[in-house]
DNA sequence: CCATATGTATTTTTT
DNA sequence: ATACATATGG
């Protein structure tokens, strides 16, 4: 690959390293579709930026945009991916001739993906097309009624919770093992319930089937399905003639078996990872992916490692390299950049939590005073309450900042309560949105809603007749209000029904909450972000999947040009770089999270926190 | 019986 | 900020 003289290649791959050079133009000249290629990336690497440049070499080599396929993460990494993505305080790194580019749409996470493929092929899975999309807390939500149905829930029974339960069976279903070995090696604690957890996943499952909805697991879960049918898998393996995934490392069992399904000779698959960045174990990603990906093939598939950094100095990376070094399987590597230091990490101990606010608001600042802006600084923090603290001090001394990850937008009351009532107008049998709605209004409660939604699925579809429901006598001219309201969104257009209910929900709104003008606020918010969306169909799904940038990432951004300090949580850091960084709660067990917690050599809790320069 | 007010315990990480 | 359990009021 390296020898051809590089005269001989285009302009845009000159800006590649050798390595790089070689993932992007791998099988490249033969004519023929390549065979399964490994990229090991390490941190820093410019693994995004070599996946880019490999989908434009295999355009410019005349590959049809329409049949590529990129399986990336994040929405964020299929924006930045497809050249969309500008906000980035870092440079934007993709910029090649004719990028974005036209008709290249196959780019998305495997649950966007997959619902998009599952809509188009629902008549032959025999699934419903216009099927509604439970996020984990309407999954929860359901698995609660289910649990209640069945008596699960009763008196000085200790039976798992909904979250517990929800997450037992996702687990399951992502590693593809028996529940009794999930129980067993991941849910002790709950491994006297198997039996009566077993009866109410059935139950789970048929409750989603007759309500025509799919929560995330079922995403992969029916694409999985669709592929064990040979002639579509045939289908589907011809209709994309390169599928290239971004991030194998955090893949689970069920994704390498789609992938495996649609490419079983491996002609025409990338995957690009880093065994030592697999951060999402809980969630059933397994590490075995990338590191038994080459043996699924013969010959192997071939296996390109990248090794120079670009990100961090040496010193960062020679404390990194000793950190991987621990790992028990994996693949070498050794990071290794050009860039020079002589300024260590620092491992800082304070008391507590208090002063480790104080210390960090302090290097900030400092560091500011050195001439780096608030905006190439960040903060790092496992989970998202750790920052509190922080917050209540940055706050206090009026330094801008914007939160990445914890709780979104999306995830707030009142913007489910909206969606709630629109996506139940679509889809009637969607219970747990129909529950959701009905309560909203005064004088309702669980009992009243329960029995109006018996009557509605016991009635003939299409003729169930809202403002017949009987409900109490003070309560009929709001319950006629609201039916009246909800049988008038079918005939909307797109985005006038959103405004309807909009409309509708803020009159209530007053009476709910307390604060509802910051809440009224989100709801505009989320009427502008509607108007973006070309029918409420795609809104719907692709609002659950893909949150736009603007919802959960900007929302809270004051002015583009003002300085800010980033927060973030460590998962939605990934991928990304600032100049200076401080991590909290570097403490043993938590950060890093190695295998043997080996006794701690300080005894003070909370104790540390580390700035990399 | 049913809705709502109050109180108490809890919060990894995300599609 | 929310979820669940319990108490109170219509």
């Amino acid at each position: 690959m390296t020898d051809s003289p590089s005269a001989a290649l285009p302009d845009y791959l000159s800006g590649l390293n050798d390595a790089q050079r070689e993932a992007a133009t791998y099988g490249s000249g033969s004519g023929v579709v390549a065979g399964p290629l490994l990229i090991i990336a390490g941190a820093g690497s410019g693994k995004t930026n070599t996946l880019a440049h490999r989908v434009a070499h295999l355009l410019a080599e005349g590959a049809d945009p329409s049949r590529i396929l990129l399986l990336t993460f994040s929405r964020r990494a299929a924006d930045e991916m497809s050249g969309a993505y500008s906000a980035s305080p870092a440079r934007s790194r993709v910029s090649m001739p004719g990028w974005p580019v036209p008709g290249f749409s196959w780019a998305g996470t495997f649950h966007s993906v997959g619902a998009r493929l599952l809509r188009e092929y629902a008549g032959r899975i025999g699934i419903d097309p216009a099927f509604t999309i439970h996020d984990r807390e309407d999954s929860g939500d359901l698995m609660n009624l289910v649990r209640h149905e069945l008596g699960l829930s009763g008196k000085g029974k200790r039976f798992p919770l909904k979250g517990t339960c929800l997450a037992i069976y996702s687990a399951a279903v992502n590693t593809r093992k028996p529940l009794a070995e999930v129980l067993l090696t991941s849910f002790p604690w709950c491994a006297e319930w198997q039996t009566d957890l077993k009866g109410l996943f059935l139950a789970y499952v048929n409750a989603k089937q007759a309500q025509q909805v799919l929560d995330y697991d079922d995403l992969l879960l029916y694409w999985a399905q669709m592929v064990s049918e040979p002639e579509i898998a045939r289908e589907l393996s011809e209709r994309f003639s390169h599928v290239l995934v971004d991030e194998y490392q955090d893949t689970n069992h069920l994704q390498a078996a789609l992938l495996l399904a649609m490419k079983p000779d491996g002609m025409g698959l990338t995957v690009v990872g880093d065994d030592a960045q697999s951060i999402y174990s809980f969630r059933g990603a397994t590490v075995r992916n990338i590191l038994d990906f080459p043996e699924h093939f013969d010959p192997p598939a071939r296996r390109v490692t990248l090794e120079r950094n670009y990100r961090s100095s040496q010193p960062i990376l020679a404390a990194a390299n000793e950190v991987i070094a621990q790992a028990r399987e994996r693949y070498s590597k050794e990071l290794w950049s050009e860039r020079v230091s002589s300024e260590r990490p620092q491992l800082v101990s304070v008391r507590d939590e208090v002063d480790q606010a104080a210390y960090v608001v302090e290097q900030v600042l400092a560091q500011r005073e050195n001439g780096i802006q608030l905006k190439s600084q960040a903060v790092l923090f496992r989970a998202s309450s750790h920052s509190v603290r922080l917050e209540i001090e940055l706050t206090r001394r009026n330094i801008p900042f914007v939160k990445f990850g914890g709780l979104k937008f999306l995830e707030a009351r009142h913007v489910k309560d909206v969606l709630a009532i629109l996506r139940w107008a679509q889809n009637p049998r969607d219970r747990v949105s129909g529950f959701r709605a009905i309560l909203l209004l005064p004088g309702i409660g669980p009992k009243t809603a329960s029995r109006i939604l018996e009557n509605i699925q016991a009635a003939v579809p299409g003729c169930a007749l809202l403002p017949e429901q009987p409900v109490q006598e003070r309560v009929q001219p709001a319950w006629l209000e609201f039916a009246t309201l909800l049988e008038g969104l079918p005939q909307r257009t797109w985005p006038a029904s959103l405004e309807q209910v909009a409309q509708w929900y803020e009159a209530q709104m007053d009476r709910i909450f307390d604060d509802a003008a910051m809440r009224v606020a989100d709801i505009q918010q989320l009427a502008r972000i509607a108007a973006t969306y070309p029918s409420q169909e795609r809104f719907l799904t692709e609002l659950t999947l893909d949150p736009p940038e603007a919802t959960s990432d900007e929302a809270g951004v004051p002015l583009l040009d003002e300085d800010y300090l980033i927060l973030s949580t460590i998962h939605s850091a990934k991928g990304k770089e600032w100049t200076a960084v401080s991590i909290l709660n570097v403490v043993d067990g938590c950060i890093p999270r190695t295998c043997p917690p080996a006794p701690s050599r300080r005894s003070k809790k909370n104790a540390a926190c580390s700035t990399w320069p």
